[in-house]
DNA sequence: GCCGTTTTCGGCCCGACTGTTTTCAGTCG
């Protein structure tokens, strides 16, 4: 029973409470349990197999969710779960998918139709049965069987550099209404999560101007779910749901924090404002008693108005940063500008698509100060992996190349594989020779978490790897992570003096914030690196820079924002291990 | 069910849109 597994279970506790109409804010302690477990960096079970009582350091875990967590490592089950699965079909949750079903509907049709699925929804709506039941007519028909297909050809959350392929055009669209004042990406695009389920965007402008009807109107759009004169819901033809909100420019403020989100960030800012006697809502922060508007131009402002200096978008997911913020310690975060170099990427001669020379002209056009050349190891044979001759000989290569450089350094590495054994992919004296070595599991996903621990540790002790490149394999929405033991792996990282790499490659972005996170709380240094296989993806940096400020990241906890000569003096000092 | 710089009891975010209603319930974010 993983994290996932345990936080399902809570979520399903959540919903079918719901749908028989419990107390909502029971509903609630589940869902924001499940919200928190969902998030954890450490897995529960092995919380609960060191020191139970750890559990009572978990935020929005009480007393009965406590017992709930331990029964479920020990047995596996949750019996209060069991027992709600027998009062009510499970197919009711699948229900809840449709939307604008929510827990009351599916009551009501379960206890009047004895609906239990959505092939039995679709039938009694295409039969005309459900304008039956109180406050369902025909339209209600139509907007659900409208739901279903959609359901059906739903295609889940979207990787966040998709989403902004997706948003960018309509929000220079939205830029050219006449009237419209600004056009800003809102929610979980703003907070540059990694992947979105739908994308907000806010739009101040004059009064009058039609920006709801131009925005139903754009092109792409496939179906439109709601239009009224503030908020507007569509479908685009590529499944991505867009929501606008248009508002006047004295609430900018106000509105961007509203909608940016995340719902417990916000849930907590406005549990906060109520206790200081205040009322925050889309509009503005009001005094609770006299209705005074007290702020809203800008979220500075609002953040002000609450106590609060600005909080990043990205820290937004009520994980710490309002007491941080509260007490003055909120991290100053890692920017753009901050990156020295780029430490991980592909030329012609493994797998990448230009040479040494044309992948440093595009870097020293970004302005590094530095690359590392690391291409694969022989193992990777598809990839056309470097064996131990052919690495040498680009050692002399690169050489050559700095030798005309000026103000500018190719690093000479690999990205070495990680076999099976944890042994490494080329002889040690080999590796010596470079000024990098990243080292990465590309095979043999399917071991336990202690195997897989167990391989990297030991790739980790050979005192000859300086970074572990994507250190969970995952992709996103394609491949889970393996599984892995991430609080030891970075014990052993701090360790033997190890750097974690965060692979800016939107597919992966692998390690993910919460791991980042934990390696920020542990001590660990990470590297976001790009794993280039052509010029352009150095431009990724940008998805690592935002998963790095997910994560916490400031600049000192970051390899490549020191400059080279740093760079050279860590890697010589970790390689001696 | 969780939580505590008013509290161990009594709170728990706030507003828009829709479809069905003659004044509102349900859903969503």
């Amino acid at each position: 029973m993983e994290n996932a597994d345990i936080a399902k279970i809570f979520e399903d506790i959540a919903d079918l409470l719901e749908i028989k109409n419990e107390n909502p804010f029971r509903v609630r302690s589940y869902r924001n349990a499940a919200l928190i477990i969902s998030g954890l960096p450490e897995s529960l079970r092995s919380i609960v197999e060191r020191n139970e009582q750890e559990l009572k350091n978990i935020p929005k875990v009480g007393k009965s969710i406590h017992e709930k967590i331990v029964e479920i490592i020990k047995t596996g089950k949750c019996k209060f779960h069991d027992e709600l699965f027998k009062e009510l079909p499970p197919g009711l949750l699948d229900l809840l998918e449709v939307s604008g079903i929510g827990p009351k509907k599916v009551q009501l049709l379960y206890d009047k139709l004895g609906i239990e699925s959505v092939e039995e929804l679709e039938k009694a709506a295409k039969e005309g049965r459900l304008r039956e039941l109180p406050h369902m007519g025909e339209k209600t028909e139509e907007k659900i069987l409208k739901a279903i297909q959609e359901l059906k050809s739903h295609k889940g959350r979207f990787r966040i550099s998709l989403a902004i392929s997706y948003a960018e055009p309509l929000i220079e669209y939205l830029k050219k209404i006449p009237g419209v004042t600004e056009v800003e990406p809102a929610g979980s695009l703003r907070r540059w999560k990694d992947t979105i389920g739908d994308v907000d965007i806010l739009v101040t402008c004059k009064k009058g101007a039609s920006v709801m009807d131009k925005f139903v109107k754009y092109p792409e759009v496939k179906d439109v779910l709601s239009k009224g004169e503030t908020k507007s819901t569509v479908i685009l033809k590529c499944n991505l749901q867009v929501d606008v909100r248009a508002l006047e420019g004295k609430s900018f403020g106000a509105a961007l924090q509203y909608f940016t989100g995340s719902k417990a960030h916000n849930i907590a800012i406005r549990d906060r404002a109520k206790k200081m006697g205040l009322k925050v809502s889309e509009y503005g922060v009001f005094d609770e008693k006299t209705d005074k508007r007290l702020a809203g131009k800008t979220e500075e402002d609002v953040y002000k108005a609450v106590g609060l200096p600005f909080i990043p978008p990205e820290l937004r997911e009520n994980l710490g940063e309002i007491e941080a913020a509260e007490k003055g310690k909120l991290p100053k975060l890692i920017e753009i500008q901050d990156i020295k170099g780029d430490l991980h990427m592909h030329t012609t001669e493994s797998d990448g698509g230009h040479t040494i020379e044309e992948m440093a002209a595009y870097a020293m056009q970004k302005g590094y100060e530095y690359i590392a050349i690391t291409e694969h190891s022989k193992a990777l044979g598809i990839t056309h992996g470097l064996d131990e001759a052919r690495v040498l000989k680009q050692i002399d290569r690169i050489d050559e190349i700095n030798r005309r450089l000026k103000n500018f350094r190719i690093l000479k590495g690999i990205e070495v594989d990680i076999k099976a054994d944890g042994s490494l992919d080329l002889d040690a004296d080999v590796l010596k020779q470079l000024d990098l070595v990243v080292a990465a599991v590309h095979s043999k996903f399917n071991m336990t978490a202690e195997e897989m621990t167990e391989r990297i540790e030991s790739a980790m002790s050979t005192g000859l790897v300086h970074i572990i490149a994507h250190p969970t394999a995952r992709i996103i929405a394609v491949r889970e992570p393996y599984p892995v033991d991430m609080p030891k792996l970075m014990q052993a990282a701090k360790k033997y003096g190890i750097i974690m790499e965060l692979n800016s490659y939107p597919e992966r972005l692998d390690l993910s914030d919460t791991y980042l996170r934990l390696a920020k709380d542990m001590g660990v240094m990470a590297a976001i690196s790009t794993d280039s296989h052509n010029r352009q993806h150095m431009d990724f940096i940008r998805f690592g820079i935002h998963t790095a400020r997910r994560g916490w990241l400031e600049k000192k906890d970051v390899l490549n924002t020191r400059p080279l000569k740093e760079v050279l003096r860590i890697l010589k000092k970790e390689a001696q291990h």
